[in-house]
DNA sequence: ACTCTTCTTAGGCACTCCGTAAGGTCTAGA
DNA sequence: TCTAGACCTTACGGAGTGCCTAAGAAGAGT
């Protein structure tokens, strides 16, 4: 069992890690919220999370997390304040602990969340406000399902499985238009247009790339 | 959604009922620990708790009830000790809030443990207020059984195995349909509409996914 | 042999989706 | 700045797809 431990407190972080490995957990530590942001939170059994420290807000950090994953996130923090474990809660973390506390407690509590196993869910992918599930044939955009077609979802897919990449027209046509029909190079303009309006906020990110084809990314402000 | 609250203190219960009830969820409030003990578990999506209850001590009700099922347990408690939290957690229970709390912070942990639509539970799997049993090859609306024919029970089991994920019709066809004779596809559209029938209020998990197949999933709200 | 349940087939209905056409807008290059 | 070509958007009719009801066929139990 794979637990990733974020926690600034060094002598804080000590005494969970001693304490959880004597469970038999394996514990990742990072101390600064910088690193946090690029871990992959997946490979994990559950995450650990301060929410106070230094230069990163930790409910940032939860965000992120929770639109890349489904993983159990148990949050640590030294506010009383009742607006923001609610707030946490809301956001998608599974449990919130107030310091001081024994490790005894952190340690039953991993416990009784570890104890109900998750069923696993092929993830998805994540561009920016999007993800996009392969396998559920789904979208989401700022966690919303938005319903597609199944031209626009073969044309979502397509451009999301080589996301950042500039995928050609033609390829695109041969990778979404129903085969038995030609389709036409116009065909796809219509799909692209109406794909981009139901993206809404998310559809900057489908780019046209002139002369070539379309390519799916998250633009630079 | 229906909750089980045990609490003896009549002001603390309806100050939580009329919380709780807001959310849309429907509580049956029980005010003693022998009429608990009587009481069935498993029609109620989540229990709340509380320990200190008059001649019956709440951790002998913790624990019968978590013989009897898997059902989610929210402790309260006066008790600040450590010790005595480990142990409700140990001994199965989900959470431990303390007295006094406020009356956000229950419904978000309450809402917190109820969010996640798809848990994998000792013997089936949990799919909302929908649960399959695919070794007892029984299937549970809001804890009451529903009969289900062997093409119906078929099709719910191949969607529940892969809950989260599109499946496609002709896998569908395959895997549900009687293989000595051939099925259309028009005959998996009738198994879709019973099915869709026996399962009440859960009648929108199976979703349509045009083109492609269906999908067993809890739709947002 | 009879009845009850369950599975399959068939047909009609309603709806969604797809591709085409037509006109407008944008881009690159002269 | 102008122009040709590439791209975007809107509207619309036809075809395809899924849903439901009803009725016949097969199987299980009595």
């Amino acid at each position: 069992m794979n637990i990733l431990l974020i926690e600034d407190d060094q002598a804080l972080a000590q005494q969970v890690i001693a304490q959880l490995s004597e469970q038999e957990y394996r514990v990742r530590w990072l101390s600064d919220g910088q690193s946090a942001l690029h871990e992959d939170p997946t490979p994990y059994a559950l995450i650990v999370l301060d929410l106070m420290l230094p230069k990163v807000d930790g409910l940032d950090i939860l965000k992120a997390y929770r639109g890349r994953c489904d993983t159990p996130i148990l949050i640590l923090s030294a506010k009383q304040d009742a607006t923001i474990k609610v707030k946490a809660l809301q956001l998608g973390a599974d449990d919130y602990l107030t310091k001081p506390f024994w490790p005894e407690e952190l340690t039953a509590r991993i416990g009784a969340r570890l104890r109900r196993p998750i069923l696993q869910r092929a993830g998805g992918i994540e561009i920016g406000r999007l993800f996009v599930d392969l396998t559920g044939h789904t979208a989401k955009v700022d966690g919303e399902d938005i319903r597609l077609t199944r031209a626009e979802w073969d044309l979502l897919a397509a451009l999301a499985r080589q996301a950042g990449a500039a995928i050609s027209r033609e390829d695109l046509v041969e990778a979404t238009l129903d085969p038995s029909r030609d389709g036409t190079l116009r065909t796809l303009d219509v799909h692209v247009s109406r794909l981009r309006k139901k993206l809404g906020p998310c559809s900057d990110y489908l780019c046209t790339i002139w002369g070539v084809g379309y390519r799916l990314e998250v633009p630079n402000p």
